[in-house]
DNA sequence: GATGAATGAGGTTTCATTCAT
DNA sequence: GATGAATGAAACCTCATTCAT
């Protein structure tokens, strides 16, 4: 079989080369990230995902072991690079007002998720799922979290130091708040419908003074 | 058969009675809610809930006409008592401080979730991922959720016009907002084992005056 | 439960009569044999009969012991009668053009299958279909179809005798084809929809002497 | 795992090859026909079948992909060839005698549907039953049926036109009559175990001038 | 006699995975 | 490296039958 799919990766270079082989990964990551999202991780089936990447059962196997590492792949894929997006924010020295951060951190995840016509947004639902079940997503997945808690925490502390909001604030539990409003805005989004989480953000922002 | 789990249902009523109907239905019910909190929807298989409920294939489906509808019933009874909680504090006239009423709600959330040595808590987030894909799931619990918003619409427009914020607030954003705290803390307290939402809520609304 | 259908026998006779006994068993069979037209004797269930029949299950078991029994019934409501059909041809000492005979037995048995709304002239098919596997069906069967060649045979004799055809015909492979006829022109009926049997056979009859 | 009937067809073929996927087609086909012929369409399960075939469950549905379609394959391979035998009397130009070409076909029918030890001849009774129910049996059978009441019209009318019947003769009800007497044969052969249909078919012949 | 809830074996079909080509 | 035919365990669901009420 030759689908489109593979058409768009027409093996101009050497078969044996890392290119090549990282091209026909991607290829394959791609089509399970969208059976994933409209199927979710036990919905959808190796077959979909074959039929999809227009690659043989054999190819999958030779990339990714067995679903289960196909999902981790998929997984991370979804919720890595979230942590990158505070780099921004974190590495800059100027103190910045939290919900204008996460505004900012939330529209671009949402814009990615939904790039090139996909609908990659429900997968973290899958992800938040899955993850109590099974150890390779939920380790990774804590750490990210953990991780970003932290960015979010360092952007409350200067923005605390900055004499923003009282200095006797717990900063923790701040943190804690904030970044919980991630998940719950996406949330509200998927399932209520409820368009841009960023307006309300910084709305909320301007409540608060955060 | 005669399994633990049956005997702990000891018939004691007669077979044909509508108290009889509504136990059995209830020990299946609940059979279905561990393993799918367990597993997942779609990870639980209709024989696991068949033994932990410890009735026949023939009789879960005398009660339920498929496991969809196994599923439907056990989301709904997952998060229609959601709602409930909220009518203690909009029924009451007195303003009072959202983030108060929010933590409680969540305590008393949490505590039934976590009921009887059972943890029903992953069983929201396997209903946010089926959602997107079960409109027998996503109309109901839109609706939940939407009355839910307004329901923390009332208290923050009470706490506004108690003049504990700013006239000009954007109130509903701000409902959005502490609303979406909510699953937030709960994907914190699931996947990264971060204990009490109900403790940065309180600390959250000291920081903020909500 | 009380359906419509149940509704039609309204006991008002004493409960242990054999009376209500027959007729109890009439409304079972009588469901049995629109159910078994309709879906086959394997692809009808027991509870669309009992259904139809308006009954509790157990006592569809009462009056028939067995699924396989109420096939039979049904199988023999559906074949016995077609013997005595003959009756009235063969009981006649004066010689009967045998082409009449059939086709007026035909034409009984046509407006008997479809009387009172019911379709049950596909039955037919289903019990030669089901004769080679139940001996039960097979033997009582074939015993009738035995007599009715006999009477066949006995109507060409006289035919025969009475000098319209030659003395020197093979009168039992007349008798075998004449008979073929029938099941035949229910087969064209049903499968073909080709209307009325009975006007191919006189014509037959005209054009062959028979 | 490696059956008696796999082994029949050794593999010598490339596993990739259309000679392969056919042979390995008709190995299933062939296990269903005999299933079905013995126990109905109904009454044989899959396993029945993949079983006589010796091959995997997953094998039977990347050829057929439901038991219908299987139903379907094995009355179509029942049904189609009869029409091919009227083929060879039509063709030829010079009138043959109806009866003699009917005997023939019947011949040849009975004889392919006991070859090789498989007792096919109760298949046919199996798809009348079916066809009734099931749209794709009934409208092939119908055509099937359709084709050789005009090849069987074709034998009467050439017949009639070589003066051996009278010219006002009714020749589409004799046609109708004539080809009733192949179904009607086959049912007194299988049901009542009458020898020999073309036996009958030919005294007939003489008996009638057909 | 009548009821219908309960049973559990067995039905059809899917699916992750392997391996000869 | 790539392919896709083959596997067989396990999935969901049905159904004839029984028996306490």
């Amino acid at each position: 079989m030759s689908t489109a799919a593979a058409r768009d990766y027409p093996g101009l270079m050497p078969i044996r080369s890392p290119e090549h082989h990282d091209q026909r990964r991607a290829l394959i990551l791609d089509a399970a990230l969208q059976c994933f999202a409209r199927d979710g991780f036990q919905g959808a089936s190796m077959a979909d995902i074959i039929t999809t990447a227009g690659v043989s059962a054999g190819s999958v196997y030779r990339y990714f072991p067995s679903k289960s590492e196909l999902i981790v792949a998929a997984a991370q894929s979804v919720f890595m690079p979230v942590r990158h997006q505070f780099a921004h924010f974190t590495d800059a020295d100027d103190p910045v007002r939290p919900t204008t951060a996460l505004a900012h951190v939330l529209s671009e995840l949402m814009a990615s998720a939904s790039a090139e016509g996909r609908q990659l947004a429900p997968l973290i639902l899958e992800v938040w799922a899955e993850a109590p079940r099974d150890t390779a997503l939920r380790e990774p997945l804590k750490e990210v979290y953990g991780g970003i808690h932290n960015d979010i925490l360092t952007l409350v502390t200067r923005w605390r130091d900055a004499g923003h909001i009282d200095a006797n604030t717990d900063v923790d539990a701040l943190a804690t708040a904030l970044f919980a409003l991630m998940p719950g805005l996406l949330v509200a989004r998927i399932i209520q419908g409820r368009g841009d989480g960023a307006a309300a953000l910084l709305a909320f922002g301007e409540a608060t003074g955060l």
